[in-house]
DNA sequence: AAACGAAAAGTTGTCAACAATTTTGATCTA
DNA sequence: TAGATCAAAATTGTTGACAACTTTTCGTTT
């Protein structure tokens, strides 16, 4: 049995704009999970912008594993859409297209009010305990206007209802989707950053306490409608005589 | 500018019993998701059974690509728990537990009716001409008793109809649940092969092409639930005494 | 000073070799 | 014959080197 080397873990002076410091205790064991994790959740907290280039040398050092290891969690990660692989020049945060914006609001809004009456339906009590401790959480953040926190919970708000469900495929298939919606509000989020509105997230929860499916459903669907009607989505349509507005010369 | 060596394509003799005979020609480029394609129809054809062993150099042989596209596609699939990767032995078909079974059907029984009713609501024209084709298929297949066809049918109508609601994001979410339900059926379905009932799809698309959202999404979720009952996912419950029985030891 | 272009540096894609582990198969023993 | 034991073969996991491509740098020209 050969004591694997994985020497200079915290000892490596990484520069601060790197993606990942490694001064954050790693686990024993890094594998691709782990990294995707990771980069899960900087995009979900917006700490990775779209179209932020991810160097493999420099994650290889952030997470102090082989550059296999990292071009595996690349590609499972371009398979979600969080990523995107450009040959020869690499990865990068994937910065969605107006019309994949639409597209991923399009399936929130069909799978999520599914999901979340079910939820209303039956719920095992440990997880509706959970979401309560959520929504006193959001409140706290929203108090304290921790901001960075509130983002980062109003998206993990979604996936716990899934996770809700108790089906652990549902929360993957959402999780998979707010990350990718965290994306989209970072790009085309209005200024007036209204993203999960103030008392929506403890309405929901009082339709899904009472059971009410029908209510809790289209409480869900209005949810997302108006998060997505906050967003920016003007389709890109360059115009014939744009040019000559866009230039002043009329 | 070099010209890649790719040689070996069409003059290698694959042995009959490998995964992928190489002689049905490959396209110019293949890439993971190709592969990942490939084994996605084997195994809704029912031609990869749970458990089978994927070696690695006999899919770079039927494939004809060197072993990182081969290892890469099949971490894609493990994702997607079409494949199960176990350290140091290799990959697997998977073979899918009662419970898992259970959460895979669950999951269906939440996002399937809510996709159909969607497509009940709009669809664009040119996808429930796609739609009432495939019942025609389907057809075909039962009258000729094209068993083989008809398995691979069952599933793909669902992938249809998720498709008919003209998101991608949805289609690829069910894709990955009929290919798993491909491996469950094989594993748990009943003798009387009644993976489709018979004229349930011909009655989902009449109630689409009507336009009523709340039949269809009723009659998909019964549909489901029938091909869900008709598995045999009794719990391996070992319970006391149980050997003396099974060994006629009493 | 801006534009162009070539060399250099940096990064990604691929492959082959090696190490670690598992599987196979032959031999021996009871 | 069944089972145990151990060496050989096969398979997977990992690393390092190299080729192909991209980006940057720097000198030259206009």
């Amino acid at each position: 049995m050969v004591e694997r080397k994985r020497g200079f873990r915290k000892s490596v002076p990484t520069d601060p704009t790197s993606i990942e410091t490694a001064n954050k205790d790693l686990p024993d064991r890094v594998d691709e999970a782990y990294i995707v994790e990771r980069i899960y959740s900087a995009v979900m907290e917006h700490r990775l912008p779209p179209a932020q280039k991810l160097n493999e040398l420099k994650l290889c050092e952030a997470f102090g594993v082989g550059r296999m290891r990292i071009r595996r969690a690349l590609l499972l990660l371009s398979d979600q859409g969080i990523v995107e692989l450009e040959a020869n020049r690499g990865a990068f945060v994937a910065s969605p297209s107006p019309k994949e914006a639409n597209e991923v609001f399009d399936a929130r809004m069909v799978l999520e009010p599914a999901i979340a009456r079910r939820v209303a339906v039956e719920t095992p009590p440990e997880y509706l305990a959970m979401l309560k401790q959520h929504i006193s959480l959001e409140g706290e953040a929203r108090e304290n206007s921790r901001g960075a926190d509130l983002i980062r919970l109003s998206g993990e708000f979604h996936v716990k209802v899934a996770l809700a469900s108790g089906n652990l495929i549902l929360r993957r298939v959402i999780r998979e989707l707010v990350t990718r919606s965290s994306l989209i509000v970072g790009l085309f989020g209005a200024s007036n950053h209204m993203d999960c509105p103030d008392g929506e997230h403890s309405d929901l929860l009082c339709a899904i306490e009472r059971g009410d499916a029908d209510t809790t459903a289209s409480l869900m669907f209005e949810h997302l409608r108006k998060i997505k009607d906050g967003l920016d989505l003007a389709p890109p349509k360059p115009k014939e005589g744009d040019l000559k507005d866009i230039l002043g010369l009329r």
